[in-house]
DNA sequence: CATCAATATTTAACACTGTTAATTTAACAC
DNA sequence: GTGTTAAATTAACAGTGTTAAATATTGATG
């Protein structure tokens, strides 16, 4: 009912409650099950007014990356101040992997669905900020444990260290989120097979197995 | 224009059809992007037309990840020839990445996206049968490396070191076909990852490293 | 040949989608 | 009370998957 002046903040409020309904719709009926018309009747309004605070329908689903991208970035900053390189590779394997469990649609909507998402132009995070960035981050993890000595001797490429540890972290949970209801296989428990990947990488990786 | 007896010939020729102009437009365009319309456009009938051979327009996306699972199978198969266990274990890796790099729309059908699709009551695959089902084949794969006493002492569960095996390739390819155009990661060449993933598995599973 | 039955195919329609343009509503300054 | 202006809504468009009804088109039968 307040037309003419509306604050900021309350622009703000609106705007993040769209993100709010819509996620939420989103994540557990899939992001094109869900129709603007859904989206506005969550938050009490007409579809039409959601034209006023994004673009299009990929907009709302590009807002949602980003808050969702910081908060992993945020979930395994507190992981980054554990001493030892090789331990905190460890944890942040698990974190990483806690997260798309944990949050199967936001990870599916972050690591597996195609978008023209997280083009820089039209995202807030800063890349290469350690903080906001879970790939800056990554590598700088990796970079701990090189500096350590503790990776065998011919592996020197950073990039190319921290992208097969990210890939097997995500095939593991890709592969779990999009197949674990396939009965045509005997898929043993999701922990075990993360602890396996953990456990061959770390072999495969490191100068001395520990 | 010849109603009344369609001989069984035509009708699956119509269907295979059917599943030809779908396919080629799903990969180039996305499932969701492509109308029924456009697809009966392709095969000069009326969209209507399409539901007397599919219930759905996801059944043709069923039918079709049915024929593309066979695909893989036999693309497989000749690598199962192979004599050396581990090196028929690397090879049969290598198949597997290039189906997948080659075909990546195909890939993300069969793999990447969610589906009640491989249902065992709606396919036509049979499973556990090693000529059609491609994890039964990994199984045999995996089988050969441990029956040849190659693997770790620890390692004795086949599923488990199957799906570690599959979830390590499924994850380079998958974050490739999704992510590869992101330019916030500084990504090393495909066939490099594909390789260090390989070899980091290899030294992590086996007994001795080659 | 005309009629009938059966099937192939199409047209019309429904309820929905994302999105745009036009319209209404509501609140302030004068 | 007017205007003016922004907020919000309604109406409309072109499109979607899908269903039901209508239309062709053929072979067999009288």
């Amino acid at each position: 009912m307040p037309p003419k002046p509306k604050t900021a903040a309350e622009k703000a409020k609106q705007r993040l409650q769209i993100i709010d309904v819509a996620r939420s719709l989103f994540v557990t009926k899939g992001v094109e099950a869900v129709s603007m018309r859904e989206i506005a009747k969550g938050i009490g309004y007409s579809a039409t007014s959601i034209y006023s605070h994004f673009t299009d329908k990929e907009a709302i689903l590009r807002a949602i990356c980003d808050t969702d991208f910081l908060a992993l970035a945020s979930a395994l900053n507190a992981i980054m101040q554990i001493q030892d390189p090789v331990e905190r590779m460890l944890s942040f394997g698990r974190g990483y992997a806690d997260f798309a469990l944990n949050y199967p649609n936001h990870y599916r909507l972050m690591f597996m669905t195609p978008h023209n998402i997280c083009d820089p132009e039209l995202s807030e995070i800063e890349q290469n900020n350690a903080e906001q960035d879970a790939y800056a981050q990554l590598r700088l993890v990796v970079s701990g444990v090189y500096e350590a000595g503790c990776f065998r001797e011919d592996l020197t490429d950073i990039d190319l260290i921290a992208q097969t540890i990210w890939a097997a972290m995500h095939g593991v949970c890709a592969l779990h989120i999009t197949m674990s209801h396939e009965k045509w296989v005997n898929w043993k428990e999701i922990q075990e097979r993360l602890h396996l990947m953990q456990d061959v990488m770390l072999r495969g990786l490191l100068r001395e197995p520990s």
